[in-house]
DNA sequence: CCGCATCCTGCACGATACTG
DNA sequence: CAGTATCGTGCAGGATGCGG
């Protein structure tokens, strides 16, 4: 075993945690509460015009058990709530950037990788 | 607009892009082909145990359509076929590695999150 | 305003059998 | 050895309606 091996293995938690993290909407959750900083619900809805009601609060409750984000309730009567990111989601943050940074940056090349594979095949 | 603004937004081609890299299997995929360079299908399907025979193909199919790996027809009777990192794969490996890494620095902290999260549910 | 319950649909994925 | 073809199933996720 290598001193420099800096490449852990994927366990299954590994892959169940990134699938939780990583998902179709959590992203794009993680991405706004770290930009704002905390948002109530339907604010988070209307940034995130593509997603459902449902799919919106699975996501949040899925980043709350995980505790990437916090869930407080502002006021009864009407109720509202605020979601506010969590130290370890901010943590998170750069990774995300990261990748984005990665798709931004190669995309142009894997389009024209899917174009020359599509020519193949045809 | 901030020229310190290193935080680009989540459009679809990115989401589509992510999905089609950090599914279920091509994590495995990928970090079984930097590690090790070249693999025959057959390596790979023993490299990583719990895929389906159809699973890894489409997931090879759908690297290779993006760029990522290369497939090259090492010899016919038998058929043998090898898959090759190609350099921008590898350019991904490094922020594939940086999430494992992050996973395994913050699941002591998320696995308690959870247990905490779930405790207040029951 | 926030969110759960229900129904419905498509698709991801495994299992299995067959081919060059 | 390296796939393709087909079938069956679970589950993610949208649409809709109700409730505190």
């Amino acid at each position: 075993m290598q001193v420099t091996d800096n490449a852990p293995a994927i366990t299954g938690e590994h892959r169940e945690l990134l699938d939780q993290l990583l998902d179709k909407w959590s992203l794009h959750v993680l991405d706004q509460l770290c930009e704002h900083g905390a948002l109530r619900f339907n604010e988070l809805r209307r940034a995130i015009p593509a997603v459902s009601q449902k799919s919106l609060t699975a996501a949040l409750r899925r980043l709350e058990r995980n505790g990437m984000v916090e869930r407080l309730v502002v006021n009864d009567r009407p109720v509202a709530v605020e979601y506010r990111i969590a130290p370890v989601g901010h943590s998170l943050q750069e990774l995300i950037d990261a990748l984005l940074r990665w798709t931004t940056t190669h995309l142009p090349e894997v389009e024209r990788a899917r174009a020359q594979f599509d020519d193949a095949v045809a």
